[in-house]
DNA sequence: CCCAAATCGATCATCGATAATCGTCGTCCC
DNA sequence: GGGACGACGATTATCGATGATCGATTTGGG
């Protein structure tokens, strides 16, 4: 077998593993992920393969029927337009909890902001994506809605991103400016404009998105 | 009674009596949810037991932690509470797109508000409970976003709904007519006014749950 | 030659058993 | 008396094997 650093739980590696390969496109969209090939391939039985599979399959990333096995789910551009009205509606919801939250307070948004930037001099995309990210779930989670929080986990935006960020083919830093309103709504502790502010910012980025080729 | 039809999958039938009594209360939250006594108790093996916790976990009925079973989730008035602002900004957004979509159409949506009515005068608190939910959800598929559908669907409106009623003691006829004024705001294809009606609908329930009494 | 029923190989769904892990409780040492 | 340690029971995580079901292929009749 391969690497056997054994980890806590078999199937999470497992899980990590499939993920990782799908994001990647090893596991190109539509192909079947058959168990008992998977198994073999990492020396496991069946069992934790197939739970791996059943957790990908709620957070969306494969489907399945029964006794047909499981596939990569193929990722629509459909798809990722129709989440920017969706995180816009939440993101705009939070934003105004988290204005009075945060009160003013801003360091570790800004940070993130900066961070962008220097992954856009180092020519990051990974990481780019994930201070991107990061900005947003701050300010989801300075809502203090757990609900809320939890419903925009949902959405994968993680895994999405770095999709759409190809495909817009927008330069890290002006991708990196754009949130800068954002930020100065919440300096000045501006609830409304900061919910408009962030909406607006996503709908860009949808409008953006429904512009680019399509793959 | 839901549970007529012999299902093909085991994994499916257990999972949803077992749903069944978390809702009912036969499982109280916080109660452990023993995978070997569970199948013995069902007849089955271990397997698809083990599934259908698995399944419920990622819908959030129950928790677990590895090597340390699962447990019934204990849904805490603040959750209820916190879900009305997702849902009023989820399903604003909807509302401004289904507008358009159903261009007027209100018949699906009038037959809803009747059934609750109808539900209403023969006390039958489900009844009453799935056609408040099926309202909203028309409004949420006619939006035509699939995302947004999905994200709604997570929320898992329905299991939750039952305890609003019960918890904010309205009356069932009062409940059907607070969804009147939506019904007109779609009947006049007025989008912005649909949006804003339903979106202060459920702000409104958010309000007298929070007024509510804590369990 | 074409269509439908029977068959086959591949794969999933389920089973029963085993290994791994947790919390508990008694024991020992101080 | 108290705290650390280790064996024990309960339960989960994983395994290997078997029954069930699907799609494709073959076979037989028209």
């Amino acid at each position: 077998m391969g690497t056997s650093v054994t980890r806590v739980v078999l199937r999470e590696q497992v899980k990590e593993l499939i993920l990782e390969r799908i994001l990647s496109g090893a596991y190109e969209p539509g192909e079947r992920l058959v168990e008992t090939r998977i198994a073999s391939e990492l020396g496991t039985s069946q069992a934790p393969v197939r739970e791996a599979l059943r957790d990908l399959e709620l957070l969306r990333f494969v489907e399945s029927e029964p006794f047909r096995g499981a596939r990569v789910r193929a990722v629509s551009q459909e798809e990722l337009v129709e989440i920017y009205p969706v995180r816009a509606a939440l993101e705009e919801v939070a934003a105004r909890e988290a204005v009075r939250r945060l009160d003013g307070d801003v360091d570790a948004l800004e940070a993130e902001v900066e961070a962008m930037h220097r992954a856009a001099d180092a020519n990051d995309l990974h990481a780019q994506v994930e201070h991107d990210v990061a900005f947003h779930r701050l300010i989801v989670e300075a809502s203090g809605n757990q609900v809320l929080l939890e419903t925009w986990l949902a959405l994968r935006i993680e895994a999405r991103t770095i999709i759409t960020a190809v495909r817009t083919g927008l330069d890290g830093h002006a991708i990196a400016e754009l949130h800068r309103p954002v930020l100065d709504a919440f300096r000045r502790r501006d609830a409304e404009l900061a919910a408009t502010t962030l909406r607006r910012h996503l709908e860009h980025f949808g409008e953006m998105l429904k512009g680019a080729d399509s793959p």
